[in-house]
DNA sequence: TTTAAAACCAGAGTTTTCCTGATAGACATT
DNA sequence: AATGTCTATCAGGAAAACTCTGGTTTTAAA
């Protein structure tokens, strides 16, 4: 029978030693190169023709999901597993469309990458539970379609009061500032949470930051 | 020779085999436990009490600076190596003023992680070329020296229920989940602003997202 | 051993919050 | 002209939080 010929792909020198480590115990897999960006890893798919390639998303140079399209381009036999930290929606769907094999999350017990490249060598698919479970549901669909934190919906004044509040003035003094009764900045407080969809103070607080109505 | 007990935190099981594998060349350093967090680090650190902590800065439930900070109130003579892909000037400064030994990118040849080890196991201390010279550029260290914000006076118990206010949470809620009552939360919030002077919710969360005890 | 700090809790008056409901002007659609 | 929607304004009242004082117990340091 014939070895597995592996391609480890990850700019983390700790992580390729990682993995090198996980494979050992099995002879049939034989990790035959690394490479620390995409485009060393598309050099070494082209003169080691692997099998299976494990491949790291956020690299300098080129990047896994540009990385992998020019792999599947160049050699669509070769089967990609993605092994990383993201589970965001926008990523998997874009590789899946490109026709990976796997889909890891670094976070996962070693055993699900070693059963992801043993499914992977039979032709098999394997997905993570979590970004699995991120595709099937409808409000994974469309929180990573359009990701809408609500803000937008906000007036211009109610912008105004926000930036108040998270700059740490009261109702009371917001009010002397805006010339308005007090029981109308609450108006809009309360009608600010109602829009961003919290009870809390601190949410709209860091809302304001994020979006740099404030420094903290 | 006594071996260097170590103690290796990351929330990525794979470079936790990472580093356990860079290690085991080294007969002398001794890795005894692992932790997937801040939380477990804590536990680990008591129970094991190890000589050297390699540890990540994001994970889950506590973070490496809190956890950091915590290790090294609780066993000031720990000897923390930060192992990380981050290498943000505000992060170095923070944890440089807690007192780690090392600071060493995920990026960096392996080798640069065992000489920080050896280092730390001799009382010396080790900065990434990197960080080192984002340390020297602009303000430098004298203007993050000394900003003093009344945060270093809170106790551990001050700092839990600052985070869980910043987190949004109510002082019921506070309560319910430290297991005391309402009025003592009240009492530590009280206690909370009167050490940061300040009367304003607002300051707290800042104060609480600046020392990354929460994200925003 | 004395002292100081931290963690815990209660009382009570004051203030804020939360939510419902309401009015009025601006603007667009029908 | 009538309608609907959005915005900005404000009030009432119960529930919750805040402020500050005062107190006990546990823990740590001098």
């Amino acid at each position: 029978m014939q070895k597995t010929k592996i391609l480890i792909v990850d700019d983390h020198q700790i992580v390729i030693e990682g993995i090198k480590g996980a494979l050992k115990d099995y002879p049939e897999l034989d990790v035959r190169g690394e490479a620390l960006d995409g485009v060393q890893a598309l050099e070494q798919v082209r003169s080691l023709r692997p099998d299976i390639v494990i491949m790291d998303i956020c690299m300098p140079h080129m990047n896994g999901i540009e990385a992998t399209r020019r792999i599947k381009r160049l050699a669509p036999d070769v089967r990609v597993i993605i092994f990383t930290i993201h589970s965001n929606r926008k990523y998997i769907i874009e590789l899946l469309k490109i026709g990976i094999s796997a889909y890891v999350l670094k976070e996962s017990p070693l055993s699900e990458l070693i059963f992801a490249v043993k499914a992977a060598k039979e032709g098999g698919t394997y997905l993570n539970p979590v970004v699995a479970a991120q595709l099937i549901h409808e409000q994974g669909l469309e929180e990573a379609g359009n990701d809408k934190d609500g803000f937008e919906q906000l007036s211009m004044r109610e912008r105004e009061v926000l930036k108040l509040l998270a700059d740490g003035k009261t109702v009371k003094e917001i009010a002397g500032q805006l010339c308005i009764s007090p029981k109308t900045v609450e108006s809009h407080k309360y009608h600010i949470m109602a829009k961003l969809d919290t009870r809390s103070l601190a949410e709209l607080i860091k809302m304001a930051i994020r979006k740099k109505l404030v420094e903290f």
